[in-house]
DNA sequence: CGAACCTTACCAGGCTTATGCGAAGGTTGG
DNA sequence: CCAACCTTCGCATAAGCCTGGTAAGGTTCG
C-alpha cells in the first residue's frame, strides 16, 4: 500500500509515536494535514512523519497542549488577532521597575484610550498611599 | 479605602464586569496584575481598569479563552519558544488546498523556510500513485 | 467595637481537550 | 472471496480550564 513515499495512518502511527486516533485529532487541529488518495486514505509523506515527530519534542520540551501550537498556528494566519492582542500587550502597565513608557508604547495606550471612555479620572503616577 | 486613583477588587469587578474571582484567576494567569497596598489589598488603578475592559472585548470579539491571552503572553516572553515554533510552522509541507482545514487556515508563509534545516532527507515531489 | 471590606485556600460543577474503543461500511490485494 | 486495512461517527473517561462558593482570618472606618 502507499505509494513508496507515503505511508497510511497505521503505519504513521508506528514510525512517529502518535496513535492513529491522534494522527486524525491532530489533522482536525489544523496542524500537520496528510493527503488522501483516489479512495480517501490518509498519505502521510516523510515531510509530515518529521513534523510529527517535532510536534511531539515541541510538546514535550515546552510542556505545550496541542491547541497550544493550534493556538499558534491561528495567530499566525490571523493578522487582525495578532495585531489586536499586540495591542493589548503593548499597553502593558509595567509594573515593578519604575520604567518610564517608551513614546511608542504611551502611543499605543492612547489609542486605545480612545477607544473606550474610560470611567473615572486617569490619573497616572500613583502614589500608593492610604490611612 | 483606594488611594483615590486605584480601586479595590469588589469596585474594580463592578467598573470593569469581571467577578472579584475572576480577577484573581486573571492575576494568577500573568495577565493584569494590580499593586498591593501595604496590607496586601489589590490596587486596580485606571490602566489595569482599561486592560480589563479591553481584555472582555478582546475575548468576545476573537472568541478567545484565558488560556490563550496566558499563552500568548508566554510566546513574548519566551524567545526559545517562539523560535521553537517558528521553525516548526517554517517547515509546513504545503500542498494546493483541496478541501483541507479550518477557514481561518492559509498558506502564506515560506520566509524563513530555511530557518532549520530539519532532520533527515526531505524528498517531497512524490507521483502520488498506487498500483 | 462591629460591619463590611480584604486575603488565601480549598471544594465543586460545567465545559473543553486529549485519548481510546467499537460500530458500520468502503478498499485493497493475495 | 476474504483478511486486513481504511473511513467517519459516536460513546467514554481522565485531566484541565473557568467560575462560583465558602471558610478562617486580617484591615478599615464609622
Amino acid at each position: 500500500m502507499a505509494d513508496g513515499t507515503s505511508l497510511t495512518i497505521h503505519e504513521a502511527a508506528l514510525t512517529t509515536g502518535w496513535s492513529s486516533r491522534m494522527l486524525r485529532y491532530i489533522e482536525d487541529s489544523g496542524l500537520v494535514v496528510p493527503r488522501r488518495s483516489p479512495a480517501g486514505y490518509r498519505l502521510f509523506g516523510p515531510g509530515e512523519l518529521q513534523r510529527l515527530r517535532t510536534l511531539r519534542e515541541l510538546l514535550e520540551d515546552f510542556e505545550l497542549d496541542l491547541s497550544d501550537v493550534g493556538f499558534a498556528l491561528r495567530l499566525r494566519h490571523d493578522a487582525e488577532l495578532r495585531e489586536a492582542l499586540d495591542g493589548w500587550f503593548a499597553a502593558e502597565p509595567m509594573r515593578p521597575p519604575e520604567v518610564a513608557a517608551p513614546d511608542w508604547l504611551v502611543y499605543e495606550q492612547e489609542k486605545h484610550l480612545q477607544l473606550l471612555a474610560l470611567a473615572g479620572p486617569v490619573t497616572v503616577g500613583s502614589t500608593g498611599k492610604e490611612t
